[in-house]
DNA sequence: ACCTGAACACCGTTCAAGT
DNA sequence: ACCTGAACACCGTTCAAGT
């Protein structure tokens, strides 16, 4: 039990750099403050260092928000056992967006920067599984896990850079008022373009998704 | 055709600031430089002014990059004549996706920042118009039209910050390297998960969603 | 091998002051 | 009303030098 003797002045207790350290960090700094200010800078300032030495650790700022991202993917937990395979899967996809939506602006940067981690492993084998379960031939299931992760990515992503709900109201705006004789489609369509709830259309759009990867066939 | 006595050294010729001037500026720079170098600051050197002067006909970088978008939805034609409702609508979806993936990182940012210009209602009257054409029921190609345009989008902005293939690749090593113990529908799936053209296997999603859409119920 | 200070080359946005 | 210079508060990344 004796104190270390690598410094006279314990308070601080500068742990370390490590990888993991410096991604706990993140999310830390995620969490409390949001993506934007997960930058090299004041990650170094929080571990009391210079913005350079994280780069022993990690490539780049991109980098770091995918080992982010795999982190939080932690998060979201495995299919609960009720309802169909249908059902099951479902939710999963809707747990894996619901978690997206609290970090909209980390979305937006997965659809670039895809993770690769373990976490995102064991969804895509999820997945897989379900659509196995369901009965949908192989190939299909292959090419559809990736559409259903873009469908809930996307959504979330949409939802970052929000507070400022300018252009979604523009969008609003040209869509009510348009012309029945430039854009007819539009008008007779009215409100079915903007109605809904949040959660009817997300649901809406994953059973779209499913049935059409059901059915589809993949060429060759 | 008297020269106008406004200056004395007319060579400069710096035209008055306008919105329209700011955004023809902005796509010229998008083209030859990326919408990297699409800043305030640049587009502000580029006119000949400061950054501060844009401010006035501009609310934010957000809504420029909008703007730009709108404009070079002006780009993608109408759908061609030829074939039956459900080969235009892929086509016209296709020349979209294909337009948004030479800018990328504007695709991505107009996943956050929709575009509400003319362009843009345009299109979503084309597509109403097709899918009306197909008999597809109003309410679903109301939701589907979202569905669709999301996914073009979002397939183009995964390409953003390319250059760097890093995670790409590594997503591509872990996929291979799944064990069969932990990940057995991984494994069984092998290069299915992979495999495929780009233009197939856009082609394909796009012909998933629309059956989808089509035989999917909206609710109430 | 790891860590650092300092520098390079940038950002968006605001604001008081000018015209 | 429009335009501007200057400032505020930041960025990512590199690199030579230290330990």
């Amino acid at each position: 039990m004796t104190a270390s003797p690598r410094s006279r002045r314990e308070r601080p207790a500068k742990p370390a750099l490590t990888r993991e350290g410096i991604v706990a960090a993140a999310v830390a700094i995620l969490r409390t403050e949001g993506l934007r200010k997960v930058t090299m800078r004041r990650l170094a300032q929080e571990l009391d260092t210079g913005p350079a030495s994280l780069y022993v650790y990690v490539r780049s700022t991109d980098e770091l928000h995918a080992a982010v991202l795999d982190e939080l993917l932690g998060t979201v937990g495995p299919a609960s056992a009720e309802g169909s395979w249908r059902e099951r899967l479902e939710r999963v996809l809707t747990d894996c967006t619901r978690m997206l939506l609290e970090h909209p602006s980390l979305a937006r940067s997965a659809l670039t920067a895809r993770p690769s981690g373990p976490h995102y492993l064991n969804l895509i084998e999820t997945l897989l599984a379900l659509l196995d379960e369901g009965g949908v031939p192989r190939d299909r299931a292959a090419w559809g896990v990736d559409l259903l992760l873009q469908h809930a990515t996307a959504t979330a992503a949409e939802h970052a850079g929000e507070e400022s709900p300018g252009d979604w109201q523009a969008l609003e705006g040209a869509l009510r008022g348009a012309s029945e004789d430039t854009h007819p489609h539009i008008a007779a369509t009215g409100d079915a373009l903007l109605s809904g709830a949040p959660e009817a259309r997300l649901s809406w759009a994953f059973q779209a998704l499913i049935n059409g990867i059901e059915r589809t066939a993949v060429p060759d």
